[in-house]
DNA sequence: CCTTGTGAAAACTTTCACAGCT
DNA sequence: AGCTGTGAAAGTTTTCACAAGG
């Protein structure tokens, strides 16, 4: 999957950035980020990739996307490269989340802290409970599933967690959707059906584990 | 990645199966069974594909690495085909799972329901908070992380999920890799450095939302 | 010397398109 | 006539290997 066509800082080409390289920035973003805190101003691309399963050449390959960012012979600076990563993943700006369904996925999800180091914020969160509507979880008031078409818009969010059972997820998606939704990250066990211009992730937790007890038994 | 090389039962010749193809079987798996609770017994590659982001050639490609499953001009007999998968992904037999750090998060996880439909048991759990050892959550009895040692060996335990703060997930892992674990789902927002023969697999919600994030204010 | 940046090659995955069964 | 199975082609990603610059 290609995702973009970006135009080179350096030398005005058009280029191809690889959706993998994107996935792979946030783990770069997490990194550098200890790393500027542990008082490091200059990181090698082999020191960066020793934490992470990615080769050097494939750290250099990613960031060639954008440009020059390191220097032969020295490294790369870690406040240049914070600052480029932070751009092109917006992380500068702060997104509010909706969040749909507060059982326990939810409610964990709502304490989670490593949404705000990106500057996610669940900014509201949604249930058909009538015991959890009104209670404030973490900060963030339990609303009714009936509110999602006011507070949606109003809020101008553009993104949602759905944490609700399989049987009323498409149902929540839907809803979504129509309040003005983008992109929605899916812990729901059923393949959301909506229109193609809206972007969902899917994750699935028993599939993860099925995968890796794949490998374990193979190897 | 390639995962293995497989004898295909028809033809005796050598396969690589693809990675990307193991990750799909489970999402069949899904589908095929909500579609025999529904009473259906065949189905036609385009029918299991329309609730899933994957072509009808990409479905029978990766069946294909299985053998000659389906019928011509027919489809796929629904048995045959969940027979199959379970078979190759292991589902058939239960696995037990450790967890290690019961926080809102992991607690989530003993209660996920999602794991039992692939016969995944989370059958010890362990923490090193006082006032959480010893008490029992979804039937699993807590444990102290001191007890890791003497417990996965007696259970025979081989996969593991790691729900505990960054700051001592490389601790854990070492010992549950101590203690005979073999593959592990990790959690915590740290790279774990582990001998090359463990099988670690990252679920990363923030790079999940970032990823999220970026594609949807791109489009 | 050292490490980056990057074309080119290799590896991997998906899509195409049609032969071959039923 | 209809759908599967699958080589071959196309598309995407990773790795290689070395020129180039500090």
């Amino acid at each position: 999957m290609i995702l973009k066509m970006e135009r080179n800082n350096n030398r005005n080409i058009i280029r191809k950035i690889p959706f993998e390289t994107i996935k792979r920035l946030s783990l770069y973003l997490r990194i550098l980020r200890n790393q500027k805190q542990n008082g490091a101003k200059n990181i090698l691309s082999f020191e960066i990739t020793k934490y992470l399963d990615i080769t050097p050449a494939q750290f250099r390959k990613d960031l060639s996307y954008f440009g020059q960012l390191g220097k032969k012979g020295v490294g790369y600076n870690i406040d240049i490269l914070l600052t480029t990563i932070e751009n092109i993943l917006g992380t500068y700006e702060e997104s509010k989340i909706a969040l749909v369904g507060v059982g326990k996925l939810g409610t964990a999800l709502l304490g989670y802290p490593g949404f705000s180091s990106f500057r996610f914020k669940i900014s509201c969160a949604f249930d058909n409970d009538i015991g959890k509507i009104g209670k404030v979880w973490d900060g963030v008031k339990i609303e009714d599933i009936s509110k999602i078409s006011t507070i949606i818009p109003e809020q101008n969010i553009k993104m949602a967690i759905i944490t609700v059972p399989a049987k009323s997820a498409q149902e929540m998606a839907e809803k979504l959707v129509n309040s003005g939704i983008k992109g929605i990250l899916n812990f729901a066990p059923v393949n959301l059906n909506l229109p193609k211009n809206i972007i969902v992730h899917d994750v699935n937790m028993a599939c993860e584990l099925i995968t890796l007890a794949y490998i374990v038994k193979k190897y």
